[in-house]
DNA sequence: CTGAAAGCGCTTACAG
DNA sequence: CTGAAAGCGCTTACAG
């Protein structure tokens, strides 16, 4: 005998009120033509039971599950919070539940976790890929969330435009040597982030790269970038392709006694949760979440929608480029026009002041 | 009539082998007795039609969905990476599949996300309540995962002793003014990290809290915490309750041309992200997520597997504490014993330099 | 406007 | 060891 469910259901509504359980349904779902009178008996006597619809019987019954997933790469990644909670606010939104899955570690982790999940059954899935993956259709319609040159992406920031958008920002405030600091040149995204930077670079502006994974292999875990060094070449702006990196730089510049944003400029992408928090507050470019999560969602909703829903296919052929946003926390740079600042000091003197000492 | 599933299905498997679909179910799932060469054939057609079980059937006929619910009082909290990740391992491991909501907001939030869960049909929900939040049983086991001072929590980090290891920490190193700061008072969280720290104070130590969202209502969000004011009182220690409000700390001395550690220290809690990447490395006490995860999905899954799967009900009576770790990383302290470095300079005659300033 | 009936795909006693 | 059958709770054509 198969399990009994401890709450009402719609047959026990029916018998209670001496209609079919056809009419309950109809007028729980206000699709069938059932009178307005009836009805609202209807409805008053499921509430009073505390009536709670099976989802699992709806589900069978109609082929769809209502739950999308979410695979993200790795979920401790500082970014995920943001994401997951517009993934989840925009599915919540148009009546979807969202199973998590973390493809923490390998490619194989990720198949694995795909699979996990429409096993449970999902209609559709929304997939950060793990660095240089490539997604191919899994047993149901996927959007993937990661940069346009990603092959079959659906939705991304404009990391190249954000990377732009740093680069005038920095010409603006009279840079001319910039260091980028990256973590690892095999990601799609940092990658198109510098390719802004430098796109935006003027005429008489440098600017040279260091990755930090690279840095790390060679010298160890947690080393010195060496950022005090730099300063004394001339950099005197670093330009971090995510926040993470930026604090890493701005924590040591201050511990090196290099005054920031007064001898030297940092940015970064992202606005994590930190920035804004810390002294002094990091100019950064974010990404708009809200609407990256909602055209991921519509899109995948759209093809699960008009395909049967167990077709795999990417969905979305062209990209969606969702604007990224500056925002400006440290304003002063060390030659920027019109900056009478006196307590200021040329950048280069100080340098070469600390290269003495 | 209903939707068809594009997938196979039992009875297909059944008809082009020849057999019963009871058959065939007893061989996948190896409960009933067939034999061996039978259910090994039966496996292999299974996957070659690459079978997927439909969970929604099973759901319906056996009563269990085989998800369970995270509620998070913010997606956006920079802990939560860590939390989701732990119990989406423990989750996974257990066979479950893990549903989010987001109570963003107000309590009123958090309570139709845990709704909205329950008409899912999870079969338990593992909640981090909101800042004071008593979680009145809702229609499934729920386990809660707060602090030892949350009346019917289920398991927590021992926050007490992180904050008493942090006093010991902050005594060896020689530190007679320390100086706590927190977010906000009304949190338990933060009430049980102060009370530990004040509970492992040497008689010649003396603290007092600095209630960050406090100060930011008079002076405003982003105002300055007065740290190298503080420091020109005495203080040589900075004991924030969360690695967000130590980073915040330890940038604004540095901004401020307080050397760390050298003339004062900064601990955190919670080894959020950023921690280990930020010069100097941030001294914190770190919860054991992993540990956590295990004891809120086992001790739910256990009440699930004992009661009928309906019934509201906190698990665990009594909270169980998991120790916190005190991970050292900014070593240093300004008085400590043995400590001859000649290059570091008695902080109370540093501040006072910074006064005439 | 309302009801009887079929069927989604599975599991599980029960009979053979 | 294997199969026939019931039934989980719902939705949806169809008939009345």
């Amino acid at each position: 005998m198969p399990t009994a469910r401890p709450g009402p259901n719609l047959s026990r509504i029916a018998t209670s009120l001496g209609v079919s359980v056809a009419t309950v349904s109809n007028a729980l779902s206000g699709k069938g033509r059932v009178s307005e009178q009836l009805a609202e008996r209807i409805r008053e006597h499921a509430a009073e039971l505390g009536y709670v619809p099976s989802q699992a019987a709806r589900a069978l019954r109609t082929g769809r599950s209502g739950v999308i997933g979410l695979v993200l790469p790795d979920i401790a990644n500082p970014l995920f919070p943001k994401l997951a909670q517009a993934i989840e606010f925009a599915a919540t939104s148009a009546g979807y539940g969202v199973l998590i899955a973390d493809s923490r570690g390998n490619i194989t982790a990720q198949t694995e976790a795909i699979n996990r999940l429409v096993e449970r059954g999902v209609e559709g899935l929304v997939i950060v890929p793990r660095r240089a993956t490539r997604i191919s259709a899994a047993s149901c319609p996927v959007a993937v969330i990661d940069t346009a040159s990603t092959p079959g992406n659906t939705v991304a920031a404009d990391h190249w435009q954000g990377g732009r958008d740093i680069a005038d920002h920095l010409a603006e405030l009279g840079h001319k040597r910039i260091l980028v600091i990256g973590n690892n040149p095999e990601s799609n995204v940092q990658n198109d982030r510098v390719g802004g930077i430098r796109s935006g670079l003027r005429p008489d502006m440098h600017s040279s790269t260091l990755w930090i994974e690279r840095l790390e292999r060679e010298h160890g875990t947690g080393c010195t970038l060496g950022l005090a060094e730099k300063v004394r070449e001339g950099y005197t702006a670093f330009a971090a392709l995510s926040d993470l990196q930026a604090l890493r730089a701005l924590t040591e510049l201050q511990r090196d006694g290099i005054a920031v944003p007064d001898m030297a400029s940092v940015t970064g992408f992202d606005d994590l949760i930190f920035s804004p928090v810390i002294t002094p507050g990091l100019t950064t470019v974010a990404m708009d979440m809200a609407t990256i999560a909602d055209i991921a969602i519509s899109s995948l909703l759209k093809t699960i929608q008009t395909s049967g829903s167990r077709e795999g296919m990417l969905v979305g052929a062209d990209t969606d480029r969702v604007p990224m946003q500056l925002i400006i926390r440290q304003s002063s740079g060390p030659i920027a026009p019109g900056n009478g600042d006196p307590t200021k000091v040329d950048p280069a003197k100080r340098a070469s002041q600390t290269e003495t000492s």
